[in-house]
RNA sequence: GCCCAGGUAGCUCAGUUGGUAGAGCAGCGGACUGAAAAUCCGCGUGUCGGUGGUUCGAAUCCGCCCCUGGGCA
């Protein structure tokens, strides 16, 4: 990089090399993406769940069309508001454009903050049935009804039943046993079976990781000051918008932080201060649990505490 | 200046007849194999405004001082 932080062009770098960026959100990713691509002519490939998403653009925090231009963004609003991804599809989708990238002899460059689909991409997930295959989604739906039933105590009982090993997840943990119970329920064997199959990595070949893990005080402002930026940016519009397609209530989009509070806004059940707050509070804990990913799954990682400072670091990686 | 009401955790507050303090929110630590911005588990983090005194023992009682509201001047 020169003096003003800007990325020099850098045309000899190891090809086939993919480069790989997380960090807890308003860490400076997106920007550091952008600026590696920039010096390598890269492509840029989305690792964040909700960013996926067409209709969340102000509230997922997507690149701007204006960013988007300076180099190939792939997997940015790409879902519908009714469809439902999943770390195992987003993997397999993420692997193909890595290798279409590297056929061009363009690095891709995987930018996101969503721990399980690096973890996917990266380490593999055991071959079982996809989430939102027709079965499983009976399967599923069969579970939350038994689960609104027994509660969660007996919900584990039954899932300890099928499957022992599962027995260890927590009686609160609604989401991780219906899962155990719809893929026992589906295909007649316990999930803990096909986890305990070999996990094969779906990325290979030469790859640069690298965290991006400001201080947490830093953080925390920037995502009071995004928060803030989102409302003006027209948040509230966004999330009203969304309503108005009507997702059913189990889809995924209607958990992305900010959504629910902005909609109230939008329909006058909560204040501008109130929505403001509230997401700027669901929105801290969601990075404090990415520092915990990241410091527990990744801590071989190289990381670097400002984007500038990972894209010199990233670089230099690359063209060793 | 005088009279009230208050100063207890980051915030809002509770605290019996004196026995070194506890709720909510915020926060912190952790788990994580296809919904992951999800889901879940765990943890009070404290010069009780300050300083003297009474007492075996003071957040609790007394004196003085400081600060913040409200009222009277």
């Amino acid at each position: 990089m020169d003096k003003k932080g800007r990325a020099e062009r850098v045309t000899q770098w190891q090809p086939g090399t993919a480069i790989v960026i997380a960090g807890p959100t308003a860490s400076g990713k997106s920007a550091a993406a952008l600026a590696v691509a920039k010096a390598l002519g890269g492509e840029i490939i989305n690792a964040d769940a909700l960013q996926l998403y067409r209709d969340l653009r102000i509230l997922s925090a997507r690149p701007s069309a204006a960013d988007e231009a300076l180099a190939p963004h792939h997997l940015y609003g790409v879902l519908g508001a009714d469809e439902a991804s999943s770390a195992g599809d987003w993997a397999r989708r993420a692997a193909l454009l890595a290798d279409q990238c590297r056929s061009r002899g363009a690095p891709p460059i995987l930018v996101g903050g969503t721990g399980l689909y690096l973890k996917a991409l990266l380490q593999g997930l055991s071959p079982i049935p996809d989430a939102d295959t027709p079965g499983v989604l009976e399967a599923r739906a069969q579970a939350e009804r038994l689960w609104d039933r027994l509660g969660p105590d007996g919900f584990h009982a039954e899932v300890a039943r099928r499957d022992p090993p599962m027995a260890r997840l927590e009686p609160g943990d609604r989401q991780r046993l219906i899962r155990a119970y719809e893929v026992f329920e589906a295909t007649g064997r316990p999930l803990s079976d096909y986890q305990a199959a070999p996990a094969r990595p779906l990325l290979e070949g030469p790859i640069v990781t690298l965290m991006i893990t400001p201080a947490r005080e830093a953080v925390y402002q920037a995502i009071d000051a995004r928060v803030e930026a989102m409302a003006r940016a027209g948040a509230a519009a966004e999330a009203a918008a969304l309503m108005e397609l009507k997702p059913p209530s189990s889809a995924p989009i209607l958990k992305a932080v900010g959504v629910a509070e902005f909609a109230a806004l939008a329909e006058g059940r909560m204040s501008e201060a109130d929505a403001v707050a509230a997401t700027q509070t669901r929105t801290r804990r969601y990075a404090k649990r990415q520092f915990t990913w990241l410091r527990g799954q990744t801590p071989d990682w190289p990381s670097a505490e400002h984007w500038e400072v990972a894209v010199a670091h990233i670089l230099r990686a690359v063209c060793a």
